[in-house]
DNA sequence: CAGATTTGTGGAAACGATTCCACATAAAAA
DNA sequence: TTTTTATGTGGAATCGTTTCCACAAATCTG
């Protein structure tokens, strides 16, 4: 059975333009709107949407650019993202990068050109080739979870938060280390080294490139890095970890090696996910508002949707959790 | 400026209808296929998906309905899915029902009426009005992580898995306890808690009701319902819990309680995240092969796409992996 | 009471593609 | 040479909406 408008004027005896219009609010007389409701009803007619759009070329569909989907922090935030855009009418068109920076750029020009009204980018590394691209979209975009000059964006305190947790370790420990996260990830990488070197020199200690490691976003990492720093630095009392997932890692190395967290080595993170409750002894962490950076860059982009086209920049705190860890 | 296939024809000094051609790989001739490449690489042309749909009827879209995106098994799921899916050129829309029956059902409808080719509904209740839902679709569906009567799915085998790792308690215990979830949910609740009846009895136990209790996915209903399991139980000598998320959350009770893992109690979950390294002592689980079931269930909603009408119903096998917590 | 305004309706032209035809032309087969 | 086949091409209808426009009737102004 063929279900277009044309069928349901034709059975309410209006035309297809009055139809259209009860759809959309306009002007429709008491009689023909009753009539029509009926008739929409026992058809269960829905228009169509890819018509709509053709004719509107609005789409109801955001754009979700994300490197991978399976991680505590990101999936956090499409949670938030979801919750907002579910309640405005919008679907959410996924784009899993994989962490393939090709993909992301691609993407960005496939959406713009005629998937979505607009696109929300959960941001890891962003080079001028993004810049580039997001001055060339057609939508309105957030980047959430980075800075983004001149863009619409969500991010966190990295800086602030990591600044902080390190004066935590630094009540109780004169020897502290850190193991970051590659710093072209401004966000993770960069921002958090500097909130612990901030730290550092703002309690009079001096900054040790010894001291301070890289690994990549897992526990295993954590492990290792964790295992070179102590074999060659015995005098470590305290571990700032960029994530928690590393830090976990780290902690792990650290009981099999016979050490006692919090008495011999106090440890730390940022994120504040669920596995900080997990490990023994829990672990302190800075909480960031994974949802909130989800939900708030979702409602930018509405707002920039509704015609506002004013770049906003939402800078998220953080608080400390304290946890046995640092104790 | 309007960049649409008429316009790409004027500049390539064809037909609109040759230019469709060449997009869809029909009869052109050589010197006009080069003209035509030539005018859609300088433009940047590139077709409105939304006139192609309403055209042929098909969106490349596939409808992922869940009940919520932040959650270990469930985004491993959708990675599983998304990486079959744009292989194929198909993108992802996705709907997060949170955990409301009705919005899964009327997600359904909508989805089926002419938003996209195909559905894939990750399950934890089904209802007969589901099974009526699936019923009345008009485009293909296969549900995953849930068996699904007369209907494509990708199911585990939660009772093989159950039973199993029971199995593993019953060799250093004479007591064990379980602790499941609400038994709608076939999967997670009712197969589980058969495997673990199943394996008792296979091994000449009797089960009882009051060593068996229900918690909700989470880490703080297994810590509370250890406690009471405990309290009224002391002999109790190891506890089997139907997610890991439980058995952890279990496990701290335990702990707090002075009780020690494995050595007077031990504990097993199912699932196998990335949780069960991350404890103290590491947790045996079953391994559930979530992106497996994931990826399947795309492959299969890719057969049907292409209009393989037969229904096909995969069970996953399962690994036990052995950590401390029951060694 | 004439004119302006509000309220209600339908015809027809878009939106941007695909595809059924009809029709050429050139090459191959009879 | 004539007929068939393969190869190319364009015209026009179509998919299902929205919206501009013209127009009519009813209500409100002054």
């Amino acid at each position: 059975m063929l279900l277009n408008i044309d069928e349901i004027a034709k059975l309410s005896g209006v035309s297809r333009t009055t139809v259209s219009r009860y759809l959309n609010g306009g002007y429709v007389g008491q009689e023909k709107k009753e009539k029509i409701k009926q008739v929409i009803e026992k058809t269960g007619y829905r228009p169509s949407s890819y018509a709509q759009t053709l004719r509107t070329n609005r789409t109801r569909q955001v754009g979700v650019i994300l490197p991978k989907i399976n991680s505590d922090s990101i999936s956090e935030m499409v949670e938030g993202i979801s919750s907002v855009l579910t309640k405005a009418g919008y679907f959410m068109l996924l784009a899993n990068t994989a962490n393939d920076e090709n993909a992301e750029l691609s993407y960005l020009d496939l959406f713009s050109r005629n998937k979505v009204d607009g696109i929300i980018l959960i941001g890891t590394i962003l080079t001028p080739a993004h810049k580039k691209a997001f001055e060339a979209l057609s939508v309105p975009i957030v980047v959430a979870a980075q800075q983004a000059e001149n863009t619409s964006c969500v991010y966190y305190d990295d800086y602030g938060a990591a600044k902080a947790v390190t004066e935590l370790l630094l009540q109780k420990s004169k020897c502290p280390a850190y193991i970051g996260v590659r710093e072209d990830d401004k966000a993770a990488g960069l921002e958090r080294k500097r909130g612990f070197r901030a730290a550092l020199s703002e309690n009079g200690l001096i900054y040790r490139e010894s001291y301070c490691t890289t690994a990549s976003f897992n526990m295993q990492s954590g492990y290792e890095r964790a295992e070179e720093l102590f074999n060659h630095h015995k005098e470590i009392d305290a571990l700032f970890c960029a994530t928690d997932r590393i830090a976990a890692g780290a902690m792990l190395y650290l009981k099999q090696s016979g050490r006692r967290i919090p008495e011999d080595v106090k440890v730390a993170g940022v994120g504040d996910g669920k596995l900080c409750l997990l490990t023994t002894p829990t672990l302190t962490s800075a909480h960031l508002y994974y949802y909130e950076c989800g939900s708030k860059s979702a409602e930018i982009l509405l707002r920039h949707l509704s015609g506002d086209k004013i770049v906003q920049q939402i800078r998220l705190g953080f608080t400390v959790e304290k946890r046995q860890s640092t104790e």
